[in-house]
DNA sequence: TTCCCATTGTTAAAATAATAACAATAATTT
DNA sequence: AAATTATTGTTATTATTTTAACAATGGGAA
C-alpha cells in the first residue's frame, strides 16, 4: 500500500483505541459518524481515512468493527513487534513505561537506559534499566528499532548519534533539542514547552 | 495583530529558546540560515515566519537576537504572566512540573490536582498539591487560565467540564481520551502513544 | 566608482490536509 | 412496488503549510 498521509496515521491510531473500547462493551458495528464522536472530528473524515486503507462498511449497518481493528493493526503493526528502547529514567521515560505497561501492544519497551547509579541495575514496571554506557551493545543485541529520547536537551545529539549507529530506525525526541538523523531513521519530535507556550499565545489571543 | 498561524507559533516558542542560548553565548546577531541550522529547518521558513511577526534584519548582519527575543516575548506572553494547573501528579504531572521549575518564564504552575492522599498537601518543585475537591475552588481564586490534564483518561471529560465552568481559558489534554470544550476554550491534544505508534509505522513502512 | 554577492523580504507555486458536495445504494416506509 | 431515507465512497473544493523564485539592497571587492 501507498504510505498514508501523517494525520491519517495518527489518527487511525486513534480510531483503533476507541473501537477496541466499543468491542469491549460488545458493540459489533459503528457507522463513521459514531467514531466521528468518538473522536471529536467530522465524518467525512473518517470516511475519507477508511477509504484510504481500503477497507468498506455496508450501507445502513456501518462498519464491522472487529475487522477495522483487524486491519488497522495489519497497517500499523508489524507481526513480531516492535522493539523500543527509553533513554533517560525521568518522570518522561517512566511515563512512557508506564502507559505501555500491561497493554498487550505490539511495541513494546524493552530496555531502559540512564546515568544514575539509584537508578542502573534496577526494574520500573519491569523494564530492566542500564547504564547508558551500554547503549549501543544491548540496542544490537535486542534488535530494539525505536528509540525514545526522554534525556536532559544537552545530551540529545549525541544520543542519537549512538542510536543511529546502533541500527535504531526510528527516535521519539521528547527534548526541547532539535535533532538531525541520518535519512534511514525517521525522526518524531516533539516539545512539551511548545505546546504549552502555543495554548498561552492562543489564550491570549482570543 | 492578525492571529499568527498554528505552525508559526510553535516556531516561535522554538526559535526563541535557541535565541536565548546564542545571547547567552554572547552573539549579537543572527542570520535566518544559522537560526534553520538550529532548529533544522529552512532558512525561507525562518525568514517568512519573521515576516509574519512584522520584524526586520539588517541586510549583511542579520537580525537582532535581543529585539528578536524581545518581540517574540510580545507575541507570546502576557505582561503579568499566565497561571497554570496541573490536574494529575503522575509522572507527566510531575515531568511538567519539573520542566518549568526554575525557569523564569512567563508561565507558572501555581497549582497541582490528584487524588492520592500520599501526594494531596505535599509540595513538588514548589508547587503545591490540593485534592481535586478544591479544582474549581482554587482555580477562580488564583485566576488560573491554563490546565494540563494528566489524569486517567476516563476521568479526562468530567476533569474538562469543571476546569470550563471555574473559567479556564486553555487546556492542554495529554490523556489519550479526545475531548470537546466550550467554543471560548482553546483545546490541544497530545497523545503520547499516537506519537509512539506513528514512529512505529514509518519505521515499517521504509 | 562600478560591479559582485550575500542576504533579506515578499510573492508565487506546490504540497498537504480538511471540508464540502454528491452520486450510489440498500433498508425502511408508504 | 414506489418513494424516502440513511449511509457509504469518492471526487471536487478550499484552507493551511511549506517551498521555490526572485527582486531589492547595501557592503565589500575589484
Amino acid at each position: 500500500m501507498e504510505t498514508l498521509p501523517d494525520k491519517t496515521v495518527e489518527r487511525l491510531s486513534q480510531y483503533r483505541r476507541s473501537l477496541n473500547n466499543q468491542l469491549a462493551k460488545g458493540k459489533e458495528h459503528i457507522f463513521s459518524h459514531e467514531i466521528a464522536n468518538l473522536l471529536h472530528i467530522t465524518s467525512v473524515q473518517v470516511r475519507r481515512d477508511i477509504m484510504l486503507i481500503g477497507y468498506s462498511g455496508t450501507l445502513r449497518k456501518g462498519y464491522d468493527i472487529k475487522e477495522l481493528v483487524h486491519l488497522i493493526g495489519v497497517i500499523l503493526d508489524t507481526d513480531d513487534g516492535q522493539k523500543i528502547a527509553v533513554i533517560g529514567m525521568g518522570n518522561i521515560g517512566k511515563g512512557f513505561i508506564h502507559y505501555l505497561y500491561e497493554k498487550r501492544s505490539k511495541l513494546k519497551i524493552v530496555a531502559a537506559f540512564d546515568i544514575n547509579p539509584e537508578k542502573i541495575d534496577k526494574t520500573y514496571a519491569d523494564v530492566y534499566c542500564y547504564h547508558l554506557d551500554k547503549l549501543e551493545e544491548i540496542i544490537k543485541k535486542e534488535n530494539i528499532k525505536i528509540g525514545i529520547i526522554t534525556t536532559p536537551p544537552q545530551v540529545a545529539p549525541e544520543i542519537a548519534d549512538k542510536l543511529a549507529n546502533a541500527g535504531i530506525k526510528g527516535i521519539l525526541n521528547y527534548t526541547p533539542k532539535p535533532l538531525s538523523v541520518p535519512e534511514d531513521v525517521y525522526l518524531e519530535e516533539y516539545d512539551m514547552i511548545t505546546s504549552l507556550e502555543k495554548v498561552a499565545y492562543f489564550v491570549k489571543e482570543e
